[in-house]
DNA sequence: TAAACTAGTTTATAATATAAACCAAATATT
DNA sequence: AATATTTGGTTTATATTATAAACTAGTTTA
């Protein structure tokens, strides 16, 4: 009846980064930190996580001098979020 | 962009309970253990913190001789219900 | 009448989320 | 040119949450 969810993708912050990226080619951290609205460091906990789970990957670069970190998501993370909202749908059965 | 999620909502249990009572007049205790299976102990706590909140109403009595709790969803509850599932959707949108 | 079961609650622990504190380098200020 | 501030993060400490284990109170069965 009820699907279990993954857990990795329930939590707020994760699930509103995931949901950029499969959307985006790429994006920045700072991006991303301003459109989660979320701290430098809670992000930073979080991205650490998609990326040890293979949901995301992480390229570190420069922009002119200033670091830039860079994220996509990978056809596992695509597969997972398209899971997630699927098993979603089993708690949302409207009156 | 993201939608803030009712904290009480997004956790596994607390909404499967809530996507029982939604779609029943009411569930007993037994019933939703059963349904969402679950442990008594963790569902004994979640439905006091729905009950807390205002969210279901909790009535108990006896079935025989036997206790018997039963849950009912409130206009509080559904409503909460309800926005939930909007926000939700702020974050699920489809590549 | 003792063992096992039912229907839970309370409590201890494990897991998780989050922000505070920190770091290194770049840029701006006086 | 020194120093203060900002940028782009990471690490770590703390608060919150979820969960199961242990317990309670009573009932049914052997």
């Amino acid at each position: 009846m009820f699907k279990d969810l993954d857990p990795l993708l329930h939590s707020q912050l994760r699930l509103a980064v995931m949901s950029i990226l499969i959307s985006a080619v790429e994006a920045e951290f700072v991006f991303i930190r301003e459109k989660t609205n979320s701290t430098a460091g809670n992000l930073s906990v979080q991205i650490e996580k998609l990326r040890e789970a293979g949901y995301i990957s992480v390229e570190k670069s420069f922009k002119g001098k200033m670091p830039r970190t860079t994220c996509r998501i990978t056809p596992e993370g695509i597969a997972a979020f398209e899971k997630y909202v699927e098993d979603l749908n089993s708690y949302l059965q409207k009156k």
